[in-house]
DNA sequence: ACTGAAAGATCACTAAC
DNA sequence: GTTAGTGATCTTTCAGT
C-alpha cells in the first residue's frame, strides 16, 4: 500500500468502472502495471466489491431512521444477529458500547413502512427489550470510504 | 422503473463493473437493450454513482463511533453544514429529529485520533455546543442500497 | 518492478428488421 | 425489442530494461 495504490484507489471510489488504461493516465504509469496492482488489491481484499449507488429517493425510499436496540441479556443473542440482518429496510446494524446494544439505520418508504418495521419485525425477534428510534430530517454527506 | 430494471440494478449492486453482456444473460435481453436500459438509468439519476468499497480495517482505520452534535441555534449553521462536511473522517452527516441536531459517523484509525477530532476539530467549528459519542464495538451489516 | 508492443478477446455501437 | 456485423477498446502476455 504506497501512494500510487491509494492514487489508483482514489479513482475507482469515484468511478469504480475506469479501466486500467484510464487509471495509468492519472497515476503516470503503463497499463500493465496498473492492472497488476489492481490486481493484488482485489487478491489482498483491499478493494472488497465494486458496487453501484443508487438513488433512494427514486427507488421510493423516503425515510430513513436510526433506531437503538436492547437486548434482553439472558435471550440468545445469535438469534438476533442473524434475523437482524436477513431484514431489506436494515441498512446497517451495530454492535455498540453504552446505554444500547445496537443501533440500526432502517431505511423504508414512509411511516407506515417504519411502524411495520418497528411493531412487527423488530418486535418479532426473541430477546428485543425496547428500542428507540431518532428520524433523520435530511443528509448532507455519507460515503461508503474514507 | 419495471422489474428488469430492477434485476439490472440488482446485478449492477453486487458487481458495478458487470457489462452489458454479463447483464443481459441474467436478465434474458439483448445486449443492446441492456446498454439502452442502463443509459437511461444514468440519466435519470437512478444510478448516481460507480463506486468501490473498500475495506476500513485494511486502510488502518480501526474505530468507528457515532457523534451526536447540537448547534447553537443563535449561531450560524450553515457554516457549520459547510464545514462539517469537509473534514476526512466524517463518513456521514445527517440532520435530525429530536434531541440531538446532527448525527455523524466518524471514522478514524484509533482513539487518538477520534480525541483529536472531538477536541480540536469539532470544536472548532463555531456553534458546536455538545455532543455525545457513541463507540461502533463491531459492524453486523452495511450496506449501501436497500 | 515497470515499459512497450503485439495478440487475442471482448465490448459497445449501429443498422436493418 | 432482436440479430448481425463492424470498429474500437481492453486486457493479457512477453521480451526487454
Amino acid at each position: 500500500m504506497d501512494i500510487i495504490d491509494a492514487k489508483i484507489l482514489e479513482v475507482l471510489k469515484q468511478n469504480g468502472r475506469s479501466t486500467a488504461s484510464d487509471i495509468s493516465k492519472k497515476v503516470n504509469l503503463s497499463i500493465p502495471a496498473v492492472s497488476e496492482r489492481i490486481r493484488k488489491l482485489e487478491e489482498a481484499n483491499v478493494i472488497e466489491q465494486y458496487t453501484v449507488k443508487i438513488n433512494r429517493e427514486k427507488m421510493g425510499y423516503k425515510l430513513l431512521a436510526i433506531v437503538f436496540v436492547n437486548i434482553d441479556h439472558t435471550a440468545n443473542i445469535q438469534q438476533f444477529r442473524e434475523e437482524i440482518i436477513l431484514f431489506p429496510e436494515v441498512m446497517e446494524c451495530h454492535h455498540m458500547a453504552g446505554e444500547y446494544d445496537y443501533m440500526l439505520k432502517v431505511l423504508v418508504e414512509d411511516t407506515a413502512q417504519l411502524e411495520v418495521f418497528l411493531s412487527e419485525k423488530l418486535k418479532s425477534i426473541r430477546g428485543v427489550q425496547n428500542s428507540n428510534t431518532l428520524i433523520v430530517l435530511s443528509t448532507l454527506t455519507e460515503k461508503l470510504n474514507r
